[in-house]
DNA sequence: CAATTAATGCGACTTTGATCACAAATTGAC
DNA sequence: GTCAATTTGTGATCAAAGTCGCATTAATTG
């Protein structure tokens, strides 16, 4: 991390003094289809899901965003617009400013722009790591590849083994795996009955890490 | 482009000056397979090839870095080393500095930093449109899509089309998209069978882009 | 400019995973 | 809590692309 933790305190002091808050409850769309970002969301707590839909009209799951993190990053500095949707995967508060209003912030304050780049070079390596995950050959690898890169970033030690409590569908590890749903629904099964692991709507528990390794070797 | 000319123009300096100097003829390595990277390379001139080495012994293509960028970027900012190995791809000149010079100078100098988002900004974005290019589910529509995407990058117009004089061995593109070199050799052809495209060693020339487009729609 | 190495072309065959089609289960809304 | 909507489970079938094998062509190097 090149941010100190000042650094990032007082981007997020500039968001809560400037920011517009919104509260949104789980599932709501943040940014809709097809909409304009009407803003710079900053995420207070909770989780956020960034899709697309593809021309087989199926969600394809770009990246989950959690606290403390910014939205659309490509737009916000660039404002380049991708039709990407934003939606709530838990209870969220964000903090909304216009792009104008954090573009002059950011040029003015050298400050700030650590965490910034920290930021995207920590959206720069995630995507960088689902590319190395498409080397695997076989759907089961692609996705127990994604697990395991899904918990550095959200999971949790616990005496059952590693918690991720994010609420993935099989279409969102689908389309992180490049496969259809009914594929990734088989797989997950097949690994769920071998006991390695425990998919649930609601949270993914990683029961033997280990032995999840090795099939990657 | 956050970056102003002058801010650009400063980094290419701070290399110039603070850097060592070193020229590669084509195919010559940069930072080989195993190595750690040396330094923070700055490319003054040429073209470098990031790859890595899969688990079939297969070279998958990250990304195709040019003048004025730097490699590798997440280590020189993290540490966090990775398995990737840098390539020429044509002759090129690069200036290397130290990983510690080069944090003491973007740490030291905020207009450094302006030019070093924007850079690890167009990184993430590249990577983000490989993601998308995924969705399409035939390999054909995954190698146009690849291929107007390096056009962007590298495309220079020509009355013959639109020109990619980058050296793509089929494999590059093959694990660009996901698909074997084989099924990629075969689509290539079909593709210059129909005239909308040529594919030599030393470049690729898209002869007819509106009907490649076609394909995607 | 040979000779060696690397890259491409393509046939024949196989397989993984896509597709289609529902039933069952889970979740969310009223 | 009940009903509707969404998500998941799984069988049967099929095809796109993977695998294997080797000939041909292009590029590199001494």
């Amino acid at each position: 991390m090149l941010a100190t933790l000042k650094q990032t305190a007082e981007l997020v002091e500039f968001f809560r003094v400037h920011g517009v808050k919104q509260t949104f409850k789980k599932n709501d769309f943040i940014i809709r289809p097809g909409d304009s970002p009407s803003g710079v969301f900053f995420i207070y707590s909770g989780l956020v899901k960034a899709y697309d839909i593809t021309k087989y009209n199926e969600e394809n799951l770009l990246i989950i965003r959690k606290q403390d993190e910014i939205f659309p990053l490509i737009w916000a500095f660039t404002g380049h617009e991708h039709n990407i949707i934003y939606q709530a995967l838990a209870p969220t508060v964000t903090f909304q400013i216009s792009r104008k209003a954090f573009l002059d912030y950011i040029k003015g304050s050298a400050d700030a722009m650590f965490p910034m780049l920290d930021m995207t070079l920590e959206m720069y390596r995630l995507h960088g790591e689902r590319i190395l995950n498409l080397e695997y050959r076989t759907v089961r690898e692609r996705i127990i590849s994604f697990l395991l890169t899904m918990s550095q970033r959200f999971g949790k030690q616990t005496d059952a083994g590693l918690l991720i409590e994010v609420p993935l569908r099989h279409q969102d590890i689908a389309s992180s795996v490049n496969a259809t749903r009914e594929t990734t629904s088989r797989e997950l099964s097949a690994l769920e009955r071998k006991g390695l692991l425990e998919n649930k709507q609601s949270f993914t528990l990683l029961k033997d890490v280990e032995a999840l390794k090795k099939y990657l070797a």
